[in-house]
RNA sequence: GCUGCUGUAGCUCAGUGGUAGAGCACUCCCUUGGUAAGGGAGAGGUCGACAGUUCAAUCCUGUCCAGCAGCACCA
């Protein structure tokens, strides 16, 4: 006798065993006809499965945010059928949903090429219309295996060998195809509906091993409707106009080349903007009680074997040796170890802690090729890296210090929404048991004083110590993982690091690692993407043009540069003989923030026009305002509050 | 690193088994024009590198390098 217990609170009781589409007609055929799934006592299911006890139901329809998942999971079925059905003796593997769609990865001597997703969509839209029902049957597990074995699915047949005794071996069928699968799936084929979109192929490990062999996987978007599918192939346009590697060309801020690969080129501009931030994150770091070091690029390798990284990440780092001395040293590719030295040199007092240690890091790390992205990923990069040494009463406080200090950052830069995340101890780790428990205490307590909230990201943690991750959201939604608070009971042991304390005896002090931006690089690769280049104006890499009309009025152009640079804006003159409306347009494509245009009259009068980037309006200004206005506007955002 | 794709002028790209083209950008000339491209001329390329096939290779083949997408990696 299930008693089903609605979201509004109402109950309806059955004989029997229920399924979800009867309880739904039960209440309303309108009901009845747009329930896709439902939800049982929190958990989802497909709407023909029966419930045989009280429960709490809840029904998926198009209006949920469930069911895009569910027409992602099951396109990649219908996906998978359509290959099959075109490809025969492809093998089928997996297919979940993603975020924004769906993938299927395929075993196929062949690999797929985007020529042949007109196809494949088309046979998809078959299947679609064929408004097959997904049917859900448990098989034995040795008759499954043996299913599989038999058609040639080895990579199925694995799959099942290694799910756990506990559980059902659910098949599902639409139609004459099926697969194994967990499930839960919508009613028919039908209600994917053709709001999707093959997007491309790419190669991925098998169980995401590189030791496995390679499979060809199908990636896929799909939507409720058209209209949602346009709007999400919109916003990747979006993207790819923000990409930071096409503007940095643009804007000419840097580039890279051959001879130094995954190595920036800073051009003047890319440079100005560099050391703007560079200056802005010094002051952030003196107002908050930090000293600035600068330690040695190269490194005698002994250091690296101390510190545990030459076993770990030898072959992440790039080696030097010399003919004639017998000596092997290294790049530094991280500076924690070199901050240690400077700590151990002479004898430190408890009365220095927490001693807050700070290097614009340059570091160097042999990355993997395939895994180097602009100005994202690259092999020689500075981070706004900081070592604070306290003792282990010290960590709470200084926890929430940087985590004030990191939101006054993001904040000024233009980032409202960040997000935190704990990463635990990883397979591979330095140190006992006992230091990690106590350093996974340490930093969840100091995230419950300082009102920190997480997520857990387990396993993720740095071979020393456990991790806070911060991800801050961009403009146009997407993640990035920048700052980052490490907890490390292990370096200072490792690297022999002490203080004398109160009781006049040596203590080990506590090492937190720290880093806001990450590397200066990436961040600003974030920071172009961010805003597409139209950075405001205190980052501009050129803040104003001064354009003249006509050439009479070349001299004053030149003049009103150079009374702008007096008060430390980066303006150029544009007095090119050339016409305003090419002149406007080369700036504005160039995303100078700020045109003056001056022609005769202005010159006269000693005025300037304003012209702001992507308006169109034009405001007559004397030079002293002119001047004041954009001087203030200039100002970084920590000074400005000052004043 | 793995799989696939790509590599021709600064940029975006066309093209051919007989050593190359366009547009924009650049230089010069004309034009002095009031807010997103005024006109003309010129210059610019070991066709990613090295081998091989061929009478002949930018084009075909192989190796390498780099880039792109995804995977794996990210102290």
């Amino acid at each position: 006798m299930p008693a089903i217990t609605l979201p509004d609170g109402s109950v309806r009781s059955f004989d029997g065993p229920v399924t979800g589409t009867t309880v739904a007609e039960s209440i309303g055929a309108g009901l009845a006809k747009a329930a896709l799934a439902m939800e049982v006592d929190g958990q989802l299911s497909d709407i023909r499965q029966s419930i045989k006890a009280d429960a709490k139901v809840r029904f998926i329809t198009k209006k949920d945010p469930e069911s895009l998942e569910l027409i992602r999971h099951d396109a990649a079925h219908v996906l998978a059928e359509a290959v099959q059905d075109l490809f025969p003796g492809t093998q089928v593997t997996i297919g979940p949903s993603i975020e924004h769609g769906f993938y299927y990865d395929f075993f196929r001597p062949e690999p797929f090429t985007p020529e042949d997703f007109a196809a494949i969509e088309a046979k998809m839209k078959e299947i679609v219309a064929r408004a097959e029902p997904f049917e859900r049957e448990v098989w034995p597990r040795d008759a499954a295996i043996a299913f599989f074995e038999e058609r040639g699915e080895s990579f199925k047949a694995e799959l099942i060998r290694d799910l756990p005794e506990t559980e059902d071996i659910s098949i599902y069928r639409q139609g004459q195809w099926l697969d194994l699968c967990r499930g839960p799936h919508l009613r028919t084929t039908k209600d994917v509906g053709t709001a999707f979109k093959l997007m491309k192929v790419a190669g991925a490990y098998w169980r995401g091993d590189h030791r496995n062999p390679m499979l060809t996987r199908v990636y896929g978007t799909a939507w409720r409707d058209q209209k949602e599918l346009d709007a999400y192939l919109l916003q990747l346009e979006e993207a790819e106009k923000r990409d930071h590697r096409r503007i940095g060309r643009e804007m000419g801020l840097f580039h890279f080349q051959e001879e130094a690969v995954g190595q920036v080129f800073w051009h003047a501009k890319g440079w100005r903007v560099y050391s703007v931030l560079q200056d802005y994150m010094r002051r952030a770091q003196t107002r908050h009680g930090y000293q600035e070091v600068r330690t040695p690029q190269l490194v005698d390798r002994g250091l690296w074997e101390a510190s545990g990284h030459w076993d770990k990440y030898r072959h992440h780092m790039f080696v030097a040796t010399v003919e004639d001395e017998d000596k092997t040293l290294a790049l530094k590719p991280m500076n924690c170890p070199c901050h240690v030295q400077i700590f151990r040199h002479g004898l430190r007092s408890y009365r220095e802690l927490p001693l807050r240690m700070a290097e614009f890091g340059a570091c160097h790390r042999y990355e993997p090729s395939g895994a180097l992205h602009g100005l994202m990923r690259v092999r020689g990069f500075t981070q706004d890296d900081a070592h604070i040494f306290c003792t282990e009463d010290q960590i709470a406080a200084e926890t929430v210090q940087f985590v004030q200090m990191l939101h006054e950052v993001y904040q000024d830069l233009g980032f409202e929404h960040v997000r935190v995340k704990f990463a635990d101890r990883p397979e591979q780790r330095a140190g006992s048991e006992a230091v990690w428990d106590k350093a996974e205490a340490a930093l969840k307590e100091a995230c419950a004083v300082a009102g920190v909230e997480y997520e857990y990201n387990p396993g993720e943690g740095a071979f020393y110590g456990p991790k806070l991750e911060f991800v801050l959201r961009d403009a146009i939604g997407r993640d990035w993982q920048c700052g980052t608070l490490q907890v490390d009971l292990v370096l200072p042991e490792r690297l022999d690091a002490s203080y004398v304390g109160e009781d006049s005896a040596k203590h080990r002090p506590v090492m937190l690692h720290r880093a806001i931006l990450g590397s200066f690089e990436r961040f600003l690769g974030i920071l172009i993407e961010q805003h597409a280049g139209r950075f405001p104006l205190w980052l501009a890499p050129v803040q104003v043009v001064v354009a003249s009309i006509v050439s009479d009025a070349a001299p004053y152009a030149q003049e009103v540069a150079a009374a702008l640079r007096n008060v430390g804006l980066v303006a150029e003159a544009d007095a090119r003989n050339d016409k305003i409306n090419a002149k406007v347009r080369e700036h504005s494509v160039g995303r100078v923030p700020v045109i003056l245009v001056v022609g005769r009259r202005e010159a006269e009068e000693g005025t300037v026009a304003m012209r702001r980037l992507g308006s169109q309006a034009q405001e007559v200004l004397t030079l002293d305002q002119a001047i004041a206005t954009l001087s203030h506007e200039a100002t970084p955002p920590d000074l400005r509050k000052k004043a």
